[in-house]
DNA sequence: GCCGTTTTCGGCCCGACTGTTTTCAGTCG
């Protein structure tokens, strides 16, 4: 079992426990385990065989033996048993947004429901608002849930498929019969959301390769295998082909199972077989069929064919690009490194600068700094400066909660003295698109905020943004020298591709940024950039590509 | 269920909004 399995197991304990209505404080011990399991920087079992799985944090002597049997059995039978309390149809209920687990809990007790599909129903025979504690609005809003909820169905963030990729393709590259491989399709091109994971083998033995894929341990299931496929399921239910070519053919299989269908179309209009046969890069393959090269996340329809005929294609971005990132989260409020191993880890990721983004004080549950923490953090992070050799700096920086009115959570002089300041919106999300947006022209017009955070504030596959008038945003944040943040979060990578291109457009900068709460989620920013190329950024475009000193002057502005 | 040099038992983040109510329970971040 992976770690995201053990961690889901442990989150789905908590979960029924807290239907069951069990103490809440041994809710939330599961929650704390599954968060530490989820964030695990290792294997879990490199931790079980050092007998190390006790020291994870919120992790106990229960919890231990519940990890090391799952570890062991590929089960646990605490949570079997619950499964026959509170099926996983009831759990499911909760993914949509306003149904918490009182709610789940009357609908199932009282109606007996216990799937999506059933709980669609009901509301369709507006049974939800006889039931006590609900009304007519709860089950018009469990309606418009499922609505979201089905429309990704069977889509996964990228943030799940391409880990779940990347482990297939390097056990399937250990086999001899494997002479090439990559990721295709939807991941390759950097999609925020995934129907499935596409893999490109070249071999000229395709039954070594089906065995390879067969005898992999991540497979749970195989589901179908043809001449030169083979697909099947891997955990969480995503889904997986293997795509097997003759190597000669491999370069032109690599770019036409990378594009999307549209973009197959264009690109490979009048061509014929024999013309890109042989080709021994995807270079030659474009350059055969009279294109430029196009990268891999602009491959849809889009315009990109025709402009890779007329050869003015910019040169997107890179991970490389980044000299550092302006969104973290330290042990200050919400997130779990200190400043110092933050630092240590930003080196390592050879970078020059970072900010140090806790949240403000209206935000209570994660710890917001109010002023004088906020002043004493500036002070540790001074120290911190006065001590570091070499080319690196920390910025003070803050990320502040833009108020129901448009008013941000500290008064100006304070965030005046600050380097980096992020404003962001997490509160009252359904206000009306007006109001929305006009709450942020407030906040991008304050005169001391240099960002604007994950600007709709959607969670894929969980909540849609808030609406926002897009225009007079991004004619505000060009005028007023505000960068608009992509969240590189593959649960937010927000603003998306497409906001961003627009973005750019209009002469706005873009800021990629982590919005790391752990160390480790420093590296989230590949999926940023991904989203980025998606949206034709170059290094140009985005602020925390450039030299600290330049970087300083936009701050100021 | 986890945790602890002030504790091996008694603690363990909270504040605001929303919808259902008629004074508050449930949800969310």
């Amino acid at each position: 079992m992976t770690n995201r399995e053990v961690a889901r197991i442990l989150d789905r304990i908590a979960d029924i426990l807290q239907i069951k209505e069990e103490n809440p404080f041994k809710v939330r011990a599961y929650k704390k385990a599954a968060r530490s399991v989820y964030h695990l920087d290792e294997d879990l079992h490199r931790y079980y065989e050092r007998d190390r799985i006790g020291d994870i944090p919120g992790v106990g002597k229960a919890i231990k033996a519940q990890i090391e049997e799952m570890l062991e059995k590929g089960s646990c039978e605490y949570y079997e048993g619950l499964l026959l309390e509170v099926p996983e149809g009831v759990l499911d209920m909760l993914r949509i947004p306003g149904l918490g687990h009182k709610s789940v809990k009357t609908i199932y007790d009282n109606l007996g429901i216990d799937s999506l599909d059933e709980l669609l129903k009901a509301t369709e025979e507006k049974k939800i608002r006889s039931l006590p504690g609900l009304g007519a609005k709860t089950e018009y809003n469990i309606k418009k849930g499922m609505e979201l909820l089905t429309r990704s169905e069977g889509k996964v963030t990228l943030g799940l498929a391409l880990p779940l990729a990347e482990s297939l393709l390097s056990f399937l590259r250990e086999s001899k019969a494997v002479q090439q491989i990559n990721i295709v399709g939807s991941i390759r091109r950097g999609k925020s959301l995934v129907s499935d994971i596409d893999i490109l083998v070249a071999s000229n033995d395709f039954n070594a390769v089906f065995d390879q894929v067969r005898n992999c341990r991540d497979v749970k299931k195989i589901l179908k295998q043809g001449k030169d496929y083979i697909s099947g399921q891997l955990s969480f239910g995503v889904v997986f082909e293997v795509i097997l070519v003759p190597p000669k053919a491999y370069y032109p299989a690599l770019v036409w199972t990378t594009g999307s269908k549209e973009f197959r179309l264009k690109a490979f209009k009048d061509s014929n077989p024999d013309q890109i046969i042989g080709a021994a890069s995807e270079e030659e393959v474009f350059s055969r069929l009279g294109l430029n090269y196009i990268p891999p996340e602009i491959r849809e329809d889009n315009g990109l064919v025709e402009l890779g005929r007329s050869g003015q294609l910019s040169r997107l971005l890179t991970q490389n690009d980044l000299k550092g990132d302006l969104h973290i989260h330290s042990d200050w409020s919400d997130g779990a490194a200190k400043i110092q191993d933050t630092v240590i880890a930003a080196q390592t990721m050879g970078y020059h600068y970072v900010a140090i983004t806790d949240h403000s004080k209206t935000l209570s549950i994660s710890g917001g700094l109010n002023e004088e923490h906020l002043k004493a953090q500036g002070q540790v992070i001074d120290a911190i400066n006065n001590n570091l050799k070499g080319d690196f700096y920390v910025f003070k920086g803050i990320e502040v909660d833009i108020l129901k009115d448009g008013r941000l959570d500290f008064e100006d002089p304070i965030l005046k003295d600050l380097d980096v300041v992020i404003a962001s919106i997490h509160s009252h999300f359904n206000l009306d698109k007006d109001k929305q947006t006009e709450r942020i022209l407030k906040a991008i017009t304050n005169g001391n905020v240099d960002i604007i955070g994950h600007l709709t504030g959607r969670l894929l596959n969980r909540r849609s943004g808030y609406e926002v008038y897009l225009d007079p945003i991004l004619e505000a944040a060009a005028q007023n020298h505000v960068a608009l943040e992509i969240n590189s979060h593959p649960d937010r990578l927000d603003i998306d591709a497409e906001v961003a291109r627009k973005a750019k457009q209009y002469g706005v900068e873009i800021a990629i940024n982590s919005d790391a709460h752990h160390k480790d989620d420093m590296k989230l920013v590949r999926y940023g950039i991904m989203n980025a190329r998606r949206g034709w950024l170059e290094a140009e475009d985005v602020i925390n590509t450039w030299d600290r000193q330049r970087l300083i002057d936009f701050l100021k502005e």
